[in-house]
DNA sequence: CCGCATCCTCATGGATACTG
DNA sequence: CAGTATCCATGAGGATGCGG
């Protein structure tokens, strides 16, 4: 990217994470560390150069770091710790686009895996609910779980343990019952979420 | 800017405000509305092409408005209020850019304005200061402000009331002090910062 | 296969001149 | 002052090649 040649928080910061695909990149590795080969399944659409040039840049500008994973001389890329700090830009841009999302899909492609940073970015950390409580989560195929802490929520990969409660629904409505902007009642109503297990636990941490 | 395809919020507001200068446009606007020649001083290095396209697409995507301004058939851009809440993520990307900013300007040109937002992002909210208790920035020519309040602080132009102390210093030790990176005890060892009047305040403000 | 590098085409950005 | 029009440079996207 050229440079803009302001002194501004803001410009330097685009100068690093606002060419395309950049920031979309890094919210990859904020899921997962991940192989170039997850990375291509992680960013439908990206050409393949342009991936290769642009872990180049996050490198040499100290976002990311490449590091030996598993055995031979396979890679593996993480974040930088300034680089995992941009979990809060992003999920600022997450909260905003709510408007955006609340259209639905609209034939654009979709990763469950999305969600790990959407749905902690929506819900309301203010709500109390029991430490390690999981809910389950299910999107289209692969299971994930969401698990209540002290400092938030936390979503990942479904990891086999006990859940109580399970709640199926399409992405959108997902995001909008994290966004408070569809109520789990109206969402019911609707019948555009199906609930099993201890419902008391999704309306404590779903609560508008 | 070309569809990413991507069901994902990160995604869909980078199609809004990822396109170059969107976000520095809306900085201008957070800062205060603007006319385009306002635009054009606050935005150095943009092409007069590029604003007019940028001003098109950010109001077509519902983040800025032109409204009539004074008489005849002047117009003002504007914010509209989900335009202002993007506010966060960049208070959020300015905060990520203290290691960038630190270097100092290296040439890059430098408006007063733009601390405006950059310092109430970088100030600790929990610190408790004086309602209405107001500093004085001289930065360069242009006489700042900054007002604390119940909520936080602001900093605008100096509006002539009252000052409870005033604080000269270069553009980068202001942001050093306000992010914390630089003590002001060690600020005015290196004698790279002046205060006039009730020091404490000052002290108060900038507490490390 | 995976992890890129090269090549080509076309869309976008930038600088400047110009107009109502 | 508030933008358009024009022309050139750069960058994105897609296909393909290629070594390990």
């Amino acid at each position: 990217m050229r440079s803009y040649g302001q002194y501004c928080g803001l410009a330097r910061s685009l100068e690093v994470v606002g060419d395309r695909w950049n920031l979309l990149i890094v919210r990859q590795l904020l899921i997962a560390p991940a192989r170039y080969r997850d990375l291509i399944d992680g960013l439908p659409g990206i050409a393949t150069n342009l991936l290769a040039d642009r872990l180049r840049d996050l490198e040499r500008s100290g976002v990311i770091e490449r590091r030996p994973a598993g055995q031979g001389s396979v890679v593996e890329y993480v974040l930088t710790p300034w680089g995992a700090e941009l979990r809060g830009p992003i999920e600022s841009l997450i909260r905003w686009s709510t408007p955006l999302m609340v259209r639905g899909p609209e034939g654009d492609s979709f990763r469950p895996g999305w969600l790990a940073l959407a749905v902690p970015a929506l819900l309301d950390t203010r709500v109390e609910v029991r430490p390690s409580a999981t809910v389950g989560l299910e999107i289209g195929e692969e299971p994930l779980q969401l698990r209540a802490t002290r400092s938030g929520f936390e979503v990942g990969p479904h990891d086999g343990r006990d859940l109580d409660a399970t709640v199926r629904a399409e992405p959108a409505y997902v995001l909008g019952l994290a966004a408070g902007a569809l109520t789990l009642s109206d969402a019911r109503a609707l019948g555009v979420v199906e609930i099993d297990g201890d419902e008391s636990i999704v309306r404590a941490v779903f609560a508008a």
